[in-house]
DNA sequence: CGAGATAGCGTACGGCGTAAAGAGTGACGA
DNA sequence: TCGTCACTCTTTACGCCGTACGCTATCTCG
C-alpha cells in the first residue's frame, strides 16, 4: 500500500531535509546521527523492500531499538520523506544540451527508470505532496531546464515535465512489480505462466473465440512469443515492460517535439 | 505498499475467477457466497482503501467473523484478484470505430482514467502477473481491437495498448494520490502548502537563485499559479494532476497517430 | 557539585493475516 | 431412524507493526 508522509510538524520536518537541525547543548552525547538512520533505512529498504523498513528493524541495524529512533526522527512519515530526498540527491543535474533537448529529454528518462531499479519502493511512496526537500528541487529544477528556450511558456515546461515524470513511474512501476512479484512469491515467470496456462486451456470452449478474437488470432500468430531476450536471465514480464518503455518513450517524445515545433 | 496476489492454489482461484466453483454437497447451508464478500470487500476499500480492507472488517459488514470467510476464499490474496476483475468488468467492452481510432482510443483512456477514480485502491494492486480473469481479457480484447487494422503488428498492438495502460495508470495514481492525501491527512492543499510557503522562503538566502534559476524564474512569472480551476473544489494538485493527464494524452496519441501513419 | 535537560530503553495497546482446534449443522448410507 | 462425517463458523493465539508513556542513565551548565 502506499505511505504518506508530511503528517507531523512541518518546521521540523523542514528543518531536518535540509540539514537546518542543531544538537541538543544539554544531555547525554547523541549516539547517531540522522543521516545515518537514514541511510541505514535505506539500505533495508533497497536489499528488503519498503515493507521491510520497521523502526525495529532499522533500530537493529544500528544497536538501537525501535524508540531510540524517535529521539532523532519525529515519526516514521518523516524518515520516509527523508530517505526519499536523499536517494533523490543521487540523480544527475546537468545534462549536455549541445546534441538537441530530445536527447538530453530522453537521457534523463532513462536517468529516472534506473534510478527506479536501484530503489523501487520510491514507486510505493506517494508522490503528491512531496517534502519540499533541496534534491527535489534540484531533480525539478534539473528538468524544467531541458524545456527552456524552446519557446514553451512556462506552464507548459511544467506540463512537459510532469507527463514524462507520470509516464516514466508508471512503466517503471510495471517493471518493479514484475520483478518483485518474482521474489515475492518465488515463482519466476515462466513457473506462473506454466501453472496457469493449461488452466486457461480448459476454459477456451466455444465461446472464447467469440468473446476474445482479437486476443485469440494475435496468439495464434504467436505476436506474444516474439520478445526479444538478448539476456536469458531477464524474466518474461521484465522484458515485456521493458519493450513497452522503450516504446512508449519514443512515441511520447515524438509527440512532444511534434508540439514544440508546432509553437515555434 | 503494494500487495501481491496470486500465491495460492491456481488452479482454485482460476475456478472462484471464472465461476466454475461448485456448491459442497453436504454439511450445513452456506449463508454467504463469494460475490457477497467481493461486493462488501470492494465497497470497503472504495469507502476507505485498500488499507481499511481486512478480514475481520469484511466480516464484520456481513455478520461473521473474520475466519469465517476462510470458508470461501482461500486468503486476502485470491480476495483481492477477484475485488480486481470484478470492477474490471465496469468497463465498457465497446467503441465506436466510426469516428476514427484516435477518437475511440481516447475515449478508452478517459473511461480508464474514470474507472481509477472510482476505485483509486486499484491502482495499489500490483499490475504485473495479473489474476487472468475473465473481466481482465474482455478490457484487454476491447484495448486491443482499437488498434485493430491499422497495419500495425500483433506484438506493435500490444505495445500501444500497455504504454496507454501505463500513462494512464501513472497519471491516475498521481491524482489518486493527490486525493487521498487530504483525506488521510486531514489537511487540504492550501493548508498543506500554505503550512510550508513560509518556511521556504526562510531558505531562500542568497544561493537559492543560484541553485534553482528555472524554478526562480517560473515562480517570479507566476507559471504556477496560472491554473484554471472552474471548480473551485478541486483541490489544487488534483487539478494540476488532470490537466498535465489532458495534456500528456495528447501527445501520446499524437505521437502514436505518426508512428500509424508512417507505418502506412 | 547539584540541577535539569536529554538519550535511549522496556512495556503496552490496538491493529493486521491466518494457523489450529473445537462446536454446531445438515445430508447421506445403513 | 440414526449415527457418521463433511462442512461451516467461532475462539484463541502468534508474531508482526507504529508509537505513547514512563523510567533510568548520562551529560552540561550555573
Amino acid at each position: 500500500m502506499t505511505e504518506y508522509a508530511g503528517r507531523g510538524d512541518p518546521r521540523r520536518t523542514m528543518h531536518l531535509l535540509w540539514g537546518r537541525a542543531e544538537a541538543p547543548a544539554r544531555g547525554p552525547k547523541q549516539a547517531l546521527t540522522v543521516a545515518e538512520i537514514v541511510a541505514a533505512a535505506i539500505e533495508v529498504a533497497d536489499a528488503e523492500g519498503l515493507r521491510a523498513v520497521s523502526m525495529r528493524k532499522v533500530g537493529e541495524r544500528l544497536g538501537k531499538s525501535a524508540m531510540g529512533l524517535y529521539t532523532y526522527v519525529p515519526s516514521k512519515a518523516e524518515l520516509l520523506d527523508l530517505m526519499l530526498d536523499t536517494v533523490l540527491g543521487e540523480l544527475p543535474t546537468e545534462y549536455p544540451l549541445d546534441k538537441g533537448w530530445r536527447a538530453a529529454v530522453e537521457r534523463s528518462a532513462r536517468d529516472g527508470w534506473a534510478f527506479y531499479e536501484r530503489h523501487p519502493w520510491v514507486l510505493q511512496v506517494a508522490g503528491a505532496r512531496s517534502a519540499l526537500g533541496p534534491h527535489e528541487f534540484d531533480v525539478y529544477e534539473t528538468q524544467l531546464r531541458l524545456f527552456d528556450g524552446l519557446g514553451l511558456t512556462g506552464l507548459e515546461m511544467a506540463r512537459a515535465v510532469g507527463v514524462l515524470a507520470s509516464f516514466v513511474r508508471g512503466a517503471a512501476k510495471a517493471v518493479s512489480d514484475a520483478r518483485t512479484a518474482e521474489q515475492a512469491t518465488g515463482l519466476s515467470d515462466d513457473d506462473w505462466w506454466n501453472a496457469r496456462a493449461p488452466l486457461l486451456e480448459e476454459l477456451q470452449d466455444a465461446t472464447w473465440a467469440e468473446r476474445y478474437p482479437t486476443i485469440d488470432q494475435l496468439s495464434a500468430e504467436q505476436a506474444f512469443d516474439q520478445l526479444d531476450r538478448p539476456d536469458d536471465t531477464t524474466p518474461y514480464l521484465v522484458q515485456d515492460a521493458l519493450d513497452t518503455f522503450e516504446f512508449g518513450l519514443q512515441r511520447m517524445l515524438d509527440g512532444l517535439e511534434a508540439y514544440v515545433s508546432r509553437g515555434s
